[in-house]
DNA sequence: CTGTTAGCGCCTTCAC
DNA sequence: GTGAAGGCGCTAACAG
């Protein structure tokens, strides 16, 4: 099956030349007669010749290659991370190993052994579960490990975030411009940090508000099931507590938010007029739905950028320490429809 | 930085034995005393030890490394597949690369030519532009390609395919057993094979029950943007030929159906008591949009696991003419509300 | 059972 | 300007 690979020592058979020459003149290093380096060139072109990475990467110790850890592969804030390090990966010839922790500590850190094993130059984890255990690993190999959204806590180590309490924060008092007064949250029950700075930027802003921030509820994952199946909860708990319904549900994300909504739309429970609903994360379709979600944009793209950025700088800088271990983003308030109630012309 | 590694070489300096033994001891291979392996294994232990794939992979000519292709991370097609790629790699200790190509057939070629360099085992390709041309990098390289619904034509390569025909098909036959009469086909400009065929089994079908086949259009990508955008001209060109809007559309795949019915919303439409609609591909989205929309399951996981096994089918099998070459899948209608008039007690 | 030697394909000194 | 030698970390062949 596997044909026998070209490499320099053939070109260089066929030229007449040694192989350092022809890795130098494929590299274009060290001054050489033009003739030979295009005779070289010339013979490489037609003898098929394609330069062996894992050799290269042997000696130099150097893959440029760098390992992509996900929660899931579906969720589609991890697909605009993967965009973001994909772009800035090309853009310096570095390939992109993927992997999937599924959302389990254990896997995780397989898989990010794994990727050690390959000899990675770089590592970047979106929605890490593990955390700070990295700075150890870190010490141990010298592999720059760049976290996206860790949802552990600690901090000594190189991440890139995005400014979750803010951005809960701004979606609360949105809410209460709008005259909301009754405001839950629906959290996700496996999202560690992200989960508790939106839902403590939610407490915050409704208290210094005077409003009850009381009715919480954690779903089970952050997934459409997840949220269709916290709106009983939560629609308990509030009559419990308040003997009413709330008037707004503020939840962890759009895919969440997304399953609320079908679930209200099947209990006949309108959206705004009944209930007003947020997302969070403005993924694409959230703005397709009925009606469309007001979210929070999650600069996604950039988040991934950003950590890959880091990953270079890290590889490239001599002294590590001179490079900024955290790069915090914001994003943006978006208003749609499922928190504006149509004005009525009576 | 980069901390030294470990290597077999210090293991047996600490050991006291040659580094072909640690080498054998670690891969358990060869009989040897259970005394120094015991002791090699501790030693590789506790000092740390991390194998090297890469020099590994030089030496073996096996790198256990496949290289993924999708058109876009962002569309749930492709997450699917991967995660079924994934799945079935990591059960036999394969690490994937994964590169987007855009759906630029120029990038394309360029991401497998990347591959090669990195010495992948086998390359995957869901939803190619290229196709047939890979018969040609076949030959020259020895490295087996598998396409994943390939969208150009040609035959001669390995691939797995969903079969469209036979889905639109049914699809389109659910439509006339509701009563619709006047379908339209949404088409994706950028799909090729796969929008051939699904347009094919919607026309064959129509023709076949004397109704006309006359309204489709193409839009211009199989987002939601495109499923949107295509709705004004499939609109006048019914009402050019007909005199009357269509009672149905179906549309090439879930996502641009999501972006019709928020258009069709915006314009007083209802879905799908004035016109119904479908989907295809059964995102798991496509159950919690209003209504929630009739499709067509598309083994996506199941598409990507069959094409990694058959890369590994290849690179196992010393006779490859021995590994079927076509692997078809077929998937199953989903009734929803999108096609179902609410029956009315009157 | 274990050590010696060789080589995967490439790059980096160093001579010439 | 170019060639010769050595080594990256590992496995495969052969000795012993």
């Amino acid at each position: 099956m596997q044909k026998k690979r070209v490499s320099i020592k053939d070109i260089a058979e066929a030229t007449g030349v040694s192989h350092p020459t022809v890795s130098r003149a494929l590299r274009s290093e060290g001054r050489m007669s033009d003739q030979t380096r295009t005779r070289i060139l010339d013979a490489a072109r037609t003898m098929g010749y394609t330069p062996s990475l894992v050799a290269r990467g042997l000696v130099m110790q150097r893959t440029n290659t760098i390992g992509l850890v996900v929660t899931n592969f579906a969720d589609p804030f991890h697909s605009e991370v993967a965009r973001g390090v994909e772009d800035e990966a090309v853009l310096h010839q570095f390939s992109v190993y993927i992997a999937s922790s599924k959302v389990d500590a254990k896997r995780e850190l397989e898989v990010v052994r794994a990727f050690q094993g390959r000899q990675v130059d770089g590592i970047i984890v979106s929605s890490s579960r593990v955390g700070d255990q990295y700075a150890d690993l870190l010490q141990e190999t010298g592999v720059p490990i760049v976290l996206v959204n860790n949802h552990a806590d600690g901090t000594n180590i190189y991440a890139v975030y995005h400014d979750d309490y803010t951005g809960a924060y701004t979606v609360a008092q949105h809410l209460i411009d709008c005259g909301y007064r009754r405001i839950a949250y629906l959290g996700n029950g496996r999202a560690g940090r992200a989960n508790t700075e939106r839902k403590r930027g939610w407490g915050d802003i409704l208290r210094r508000a005077g409003l009850p921030a009381e009715v919480k509820v954690l779903g089970s994952n952050g997934r459409l099931q997840g949220g269709g199946a916290g709106v009983a909860p939560l629609l308990d708990e509030a009559k419990r507590l308040w003997n009413a319904w709330p008037d707004a549900i503020m939840c962890y994300n759009d895919t969440m938010a997304i399953g609320v909504l079908r679930e209200l739309h099947g209990r006949g429970i309108q959206v705004p007029e009944d209930i007003a609903l947020t997302g969070y994360d403005d993924i694409e379709i959230s703005g397709y739905v009925q009606p469309p979600l007001t979210t929070w944009h999650q600069p996604r793209y950039e988040l991934g950028r950003e950590a890959m950025r880091m990953v270079l700088a890290l590889l490239n800088s001599t002294d590590p320490d001179e490079v900024p271990n955290v790069v915090l983003l914001t994003g943006q308030l978006v208003v749609r429809a499922s928190t504006i109630k149509k004005v009525s012309h009576s």
